[in-house]
RNA sequence: UGGCCUAUGGUGUAAUUGGUAACACAGCUGAUUUUGGUUCAGUCGUUCAAGGUUCGAGUCCUUGUAGGCCAACCA
């Protein structure tokens, strides 16, 4: 019950408002519009979370309508990742509906609309509407065309439905007020002729209408109660409510639209469009490339439903610009991974460590903790040999106290297993440490319970059998532009900000029990970070993605110093 | 030179609708820890500005300032 505590956005009061005023609860009914021209993204997420969670809250049915009027961007392909992303977010839609199955109705509509003197065919370029549309500070002229006879638009609506003219000869356009303070009031232009074919009618129609005079009638065919939208249509409001005007019945439910500000992501970018260049200039690999802020590139790069639906929640809506800084969106996949993720060993730095008091050829299976976080989780057996590789960065010759690692004379354990000393080190010719002998306590076996195994010493590494580790191809990812707002520069371009080193591949060594890892599944490299395994992978070739590293306090006590 | 929207810590969002400015993240201290992870305790810091109404203003009014949106046969 803890739930009602929380406190309403401005839309739920908005809602609660409504309930009190005119709304019965069983007249509420959201949804959400897509057009499938492009991939969802994690601002799409932050939507859908509103009117799907709004669903659940109010026990109301939520449509998942596909805005499709445009047959020159729009994709099956897109239709399909769309559900299957909002799918795998957790939701689950009343009713699948599509703009294009309104098609006729709307074709009706406008012929009523053209009846009664409020629609009129212009025979205009675009060019001259766009002259004659004026500017923000000047009204606009009125089209020669705007008194044309009823008889004579009706005629030529219909010869632009048959398929007597070409693209561009003919628009039809409402007839408001060319004065408008509200540009879009200026006799928006209703339909186009476009002979193309659509995903969905083919070519059954070569005139398409326009998002304006789609939108809120489809609300109202739908029946929706709260039409929620990004704030950049809050003028499209009063056109609307203008179009609804002209054809609600008193006795039917009255959409509403109102708005809310899309949610920006810093270090990315949150735009259809500037997603698609990306991919388009080959910058990532493709849409659900693992550094894109995508939902399928986000569930890639192993982030959880929970996790992205816990963020949009923190985050909230509301009306004002902002960008989300993206460590908080981190936060929350640590958060859930922390709970669900099995801890492994792998090292991705290899240096190689002897221990010369081990007898040679032998092996010995360690009992290993699956999950700390999770006492269900159970333990599995890691091998421990004479041969090792621990991190790189996990020894130095000589290092201060604050450095817990293993140093020259200095003790650390190795998890899970035993206490070593490091005795000695041999360097190549450039004097970089290729190997450290080190011995070690054969009485500190962890788990053993003697007195030895109970010692605490300071650093505890992560480490594998040299000879029993497997390899696999590991994929680092770093953020993909440099700067938080790459699209937010009025004198430059967001590709300019993109970062040259964002993915980074190596080859790392891991445990052997990772060698039936599949697909998907999400793995805690000790001390190094949550990873899965990449849709790339196969039993011959394994490939891990970073999805986060962990919180690296380490990482700014050195940056400090 | 127009119309509309917005303004609360470094970031995001609240504030019983005029009554003690709070929650999360980030940052910083410390404790715990066989992950420099986790957990725990503590700490830092906020109402764009100036007037006004009021016993009382983040909330209402006025003016200003700053940012955003609007001139696609896109959505």
């Amino acid at each position: 019950m803890g739930e009602e505590e929380k406190s309403l956005n401005f839309i739920e009061h908005i809602i609660e408002d409504d309930l009190r005023a005119e709304y019965v609860k069983d007249q509420l009914r959201f949804r959400f519009p897509p057009e499938p021209n492009g991939y969802l993204h994690i601002g799409h997420a932050s939507s859908i979370c509103l009117n799907f969670g709004l669903g659940i809250k109010y026990n109301a049915p939520v449509n998942l309508r596909f805005d499709d009027t445009n047959p020159a961007k729009e994709e099956k392909e897109y239709v399909d990742a769309i559900k299957k992303d909002i799918k795998w977010l957790g939701f689950d839609w009343d009713t699948e509906c599509y703009a294009s199955d309104y098609f006729q109705q709307l074709y009706d509509w406008a012929v009523v609309l053209i009846q009664e003197g409020k629609a009129y065919v212009d025979s205009q370029t675009s060019e001259e509407i766009a002259d004659q549309k004026g500017t923000p500070t000047e009204p606009g002229r009125e089209s020669p065309y705007r008194n044309r006879s009823i008889e004579e638009n009706l005629s030529l609506f219909e010869g632009m439905k048959n398929g007597d003219f070409k693209e561009g000869d003919h628009v039809l356009r409402a007839k408001i007020d060319m004065a408008s303070s509200n540009m879009l009031m200026r006799d928006p232009v209703m339909y186009r002729v476009l002979h193309k074919a659509h995903h969905r009618t083919n070519t059954d129609w070569c005139i398409y209408p326009m998002y304006d005079w789609t939108h809120g009638e489809s609300d109202y065919i739908e029946q929706v109660s709260h039409s929620l939208c990004t704030l950049e249509f809050l003028p499209h409001r009063e056109l609307y409510n203008w179009f609804l005007d002209q054809l609600v019945s008193e006795n039917r439910l009255r959409p509403k639209q109102r708005e809310f500000a899309r949610r920006n992501l810093s270090h990315t970018v949150v735009s259809k469009r500037k997603l698609l260049q990306l991919v388009e200039n080959n910058i990532v690999s493709g849409w659900d490339d693992p550094r894109m802020p995508t939902i399928s590139g986000l569930r890639r790069r192993g982030y959880t439903p929970e996790s992205i639906r816990n963020f949009a929640d923190t985050i909230g809506i509301a009306k004002r610009d902002n960008v989300v800084d993206v460590s908080l969106l981190e936060f929350h996949v640590r958060e859930h991974l922390n709970k669900i993720a099995p801890r492994v060993m792998a090292v991705l730095n290899p240096l190689k460590v002897i221990i010369t008091n081990y007898e040679e050829g032998k092996e010995e299976w360690l009992d290993a903790e699956n999950n700390p976080e999770d006492e269900k989780s159970g333990t599995r057996k890691v091998p421990f040999s004479r041969e090792l590789y621990i991190e790189q960065e996990d020894f130095r010759e000589q290092a201060n106290r604050k450095f817990f690692r293993l140093k020259l004379g200095g003790e650390v354990r190795l998890k899970n297993g035993y206490i070593i000393k490091a005795e000695s080190c041999t360097k190549d010719e450039d004097g970089n440490v290729v190997e450290v002998q080190c011995t070690y306590d054969p009485k500190s076996k962890s788990g053993s319970g003697t007195e030895e195994s109970l010692r605490k010493v300071k650093g505890t590494l992560h480490w594998v059998s040299s000879s029993h580790a497997i390899a696999a191809e590991v994929r680092l990812y770093d953020r993909l532009f440099t700067d938080a707002t790459p699209d937010g520069h009025k004198d430059k371009e967001f590709m300019d900000f993109v970062n040259p080193n964002s993915l980074q591949k190596i080859t790392g060594h891991m445990e052997p029990s990772l060698k039936d890892a599949k697909p998907g599944d999400r793995f805690q490299f000790q001390r190094l970070g949550y990873f899965n395994v990449d849709l790339d992978s196969t039993p011959e070739h394994l490939v891990f993605n970073r999805t986060v590293t962990l919180r690296d306090t380490w990482a700014k006590i050195e940056q400090k110093t």
